[in-house]
DNA sequence: TATTGTTATACTCTATAACTATA
DNA sequence: TATAGTTATAGAGTATAACAATA
């Protein structure tokens, strides 16, 4: 049913196309600072899974690497807030990385934390995993000079510090 | 068990807090452009979601309203192309805003495709979205100044056109 | 009572394979 | 054969509620 339109087509590319997305008018999506970001985002985030694919590390696995490396003993509630992780979803991340011998949960003096260590093998791929991100980011950032890259950091350092408390 | 440590801790707070989470040091992660964008996103997605909450509209289904509104007629693979959607997954979002009755599917000359045009209804809701968006971009960059805005965005479509072949 | 970690659950987003109807 | 749309399914990511152990 419904065979009488197909003529008002033919009418497409009158703007000028996006230079992120090939196909059609974006319109004003590519004047959204939020559409640049999840256009962005979702490169930057194939770029590293596939980056880091050898060694089996996701992006929020290897922010937990990271920050329990550079604060050894912090619980698992402070990691959370600190990735802005919920601690229930928290629980199966660090499982994995226990189960694979990269952190160590261990009983701190409040019986109801959990101080969180890497292992000594955790601190060897995490040094390893740190050369791969150079490259990666090195890659990621290639059409930036360094001083760009610098300022697309703290730009989206100045929008992530918004609250929005009234919304 | 392991009652011997809690003492290996009192060490936190040795380098600058990120500007972005407090809590934690987060290592050389606030010096990465990909955990920026991660960051900014979650925080731009959820101010979007807030303000359109009235309208149940999602950034998404925004999109789909923006794309098919700038080209009537447009197939769905088209659409799909243009905004990053796999066309399995862009069924339902069809089937939803068709539910809603803001877009129509026609059944076009070739009758394998389906070409897209927002109702009367859908023309007026996305005028009106279009404002709240406004004011939703207006809050996102209000950090930023206007210059600095357009210089984000292309500085992330940079970053999003690079195609990483190699990987 | 409040907090930490945990379990269970649900919803969204993303990804792949296979089917159908058309070409 | 190939293409457009669809269905089914699975995996992440994210969100909330409720529970046990501990403070």
């Amino acid at each position: 049913m419904d065979n009488k339109k197909a003529k008002l087509r033919r009418r497409r590319h009158r703007r000028a196309r996006s230079t992120v997305s090939p196909g059609a008018d974006l319109g004003h999506l590519r004047d959204l600072v939020g559409y640049a970001i999840r256009r962005a985002q979702i490169v930057v985030f194939r770029h590293f899974r596939k980056s880091f694919a050898a060694h089996k590390i996701r992006p929020i696995q290897y922010g937990v690497l990271t920050v329990v490396g550079a604060n050894p003993g912090l619980k698992q509630s402070e990691v959370c807030t600190a990735l802005g992780i919920k601690r229930a979803n928290f629980v199966g991340i660090l499982n994995e990385l226990e189960r694979r011998r990269l952190i160590e949960r261990r009983s701190a003096k409040d019986q109801r934390v959990n101080a969180l260590y890497l292992t000594r093998a955790g601190k060897s791929l995490i040094e390893r995993l740190r050369q791969i991100n150079k490259a990666h980011e090195r890659e990621v950032a290639a059409g930036l000079t360094s001083n760009e890259r610098v300022r697309l950091i703290k730009m989206l350092n100045r929008i992530s510090k918004a609250t929005y408390a009234d919304l």
